[in-house]
DNA sequence: CGTACGATCTGCT
DNA sequence: GCAGATCGTACGA
């Protein structure tokens, strides 16, 4: 069952990661058809948000992505190597995302390997936004692309998580008390 | 135009 | 555990 443009416009986008936790990320990107089902999100709270690319209401050829309404996908490179793949949600002008920061992957799991550079599956191996950019082939040409389009989408398999684990966010020590927010969330087991 | 640095990963020790 | 890779983006001059 496909995520449709509803599911993306809900207000509150710290509860939107947490609920994005056990649906179903799926790319076709190449001649393949990969996914994986999500593990781990962190929330990214719009102009408030000192962790946001978007904070102050930052407005620039990269973040501009993140001001249209939601439903489309947000890629950027991080550290010159990784690109890293975020879901903008809200309506239109208030920029909230969530980062995708692994997944379990569920088809396609030759290609993922692959792409990884793996010979087998091991608890690591699309643990890490970066990697899960990679394991699917996403990369900055899929940035501000529709998900209800046919290249990138999500989907509710009905996967309910327990166990859920909440903490603050990775590698975003220079947003001062913004860093020690709980807009992590993650499951150990699916 | 120049500079600083980042929502990270990998491989080596 | 730690350093190195590697470059687009943002911002100030």
């Amino acid at each position: 069952m496909k995520l449709k443009r509803p599911y993306y416009l809900q207000p509150d986008v710290v509860k939107l990661a947490k609920d994005l936790l056990g649906k179903v990320l799926v790319s076709k990107t190449g001649n393949f058809l990969t996914s994986g089902i999500i593990t781990e999100t962190e929330a990214y709270n719009g102009i408030i948000d000192k962790a946001s690319h978007a904070f102050g209401g930052r407005r620039t050829n990269r973040t501009e992505v993140m001001f249209a309404e939601g439903g489309i996908s947000y890629v950027y490179l991080c550290y010159g190597i990784h690109n890293l793949f975020n879901i903008v949600t809200n309506v239109k002008d208030i920029p909230h995302a969530v980062l995708i920061r692994a997944i379990q992957p569920l088809k396609g799991e030759k290609h993922i390997l692959q792409r990884r550079n793996a010979k087998a599956l091991n608890k690591n191996l699309c643990v890490g936004p970066g990697k899960v950019t990679n394991a699917l082939g996403i990369n900055r040409e899929h940035n501000a692309l529709s998900l209800n389009g046919n290249i990138i989408w999500l989907e509710d398999d009905n996967i309910k998580p327990k166990d859920i684990l909440i903490g603050p966010r990775i590698g975003v020590d220079y947003a001062g008390e913004d860093a020690k927010l709980p807009y992590r969330f993650w499951v150990e087991k699916i």
